[in-house]
DNA sequence: GTTTGGATTACT
DNA sequence: GTAATCCAAACA
């Protein structure tokens, strides 16, 4: 079952917790959000919005659900989903998923076998899943949709850490993981 | 028109 | 440890 519509209407943080646990579909492939980070559009620097105005008129010209798909050191897809709630606006950063249907297909598209680094880092699922520069600005939500979240039954502890990759306000704990899961990206905090 | 700085990954 | 490689923003 697709999660509710209004999911994406809560304030980011919450929202990026809340979508650990869940089933990100895309295509023939899909798996279990394991690892996300939140990024706030106000009082909060290491998010696009702080230094990009394109980013803002994204947040002003796309509905909630939308997605904010970013190419960073000229190589790796980024995928965000846009977040409009009553508290605030953001974006949910995808990090990294539990490969559950398609594995082939993934392991095809990332030229490796390890289902472990499949799509242990928010670059590597983007490329397992075919998400590139074309799916900016779709939407999770609304139809027609290239890709969305699902409802399941995983019952999972998450715990928060601080956000990584940036360089400024890293002390915030905004990155969201599944407990002890072998799928999240590595760095520190494991 | 030129420079700069990334929400990273894979390989040595 | 570091090369790979592109775009938007900022500067001149």
């Amino acid at each position: 079952m697709q999660i509710s519509s209004n999911f994406f209407d809560k304030d980011p943080v919450s929202a990026a917790k809340a979508l650990i646990g869940k089933r990100l579909v895309c295509g023939e492939c899909s798996g279990i959000v394991v690892e996300t980070e939140a990024y706030a559009a106000e009082n909060d620097k290491a998010a696009h919005t702080f230094t990009k105005p394109s980013a803002r008129d994204f947040i002003k010209n796309h509905n909630a659900g939308t997605a904010y798909i970013y190419l960073n050191y000229g190589m790796y897809w980024l995928a965000n989903v846009l977040i409009k709630g009553k508290k605030g606006n953001g974006f949910i950063l995808i990090r990294a998923i539990r490969p559950d249907k398609g594995i082939d297909l993934m392991i095809k598209r990332r030229g490796m076998k390890k289902i472990k680094d499949l799509c242990s880092g928010p670059g590597k699922l983007t490329i397992a899943l075919n998400i590139g520069r074309d799916d900016h600005g779709k939407s999770f939500s609304e139809n027609p949709k290239k890709f969305w979240f699902e409802e399941t039954k995983e019952k999972t502890i998450v715990t928060s850490d601080k956000r990584i990759g940036i360089s400024r306000s890293k002390s915030l704990p905004w990155r969201f993981l599944e407990k002890d899961s072998e799928f999240v990206s590595k760095k520190k905090g494991r």
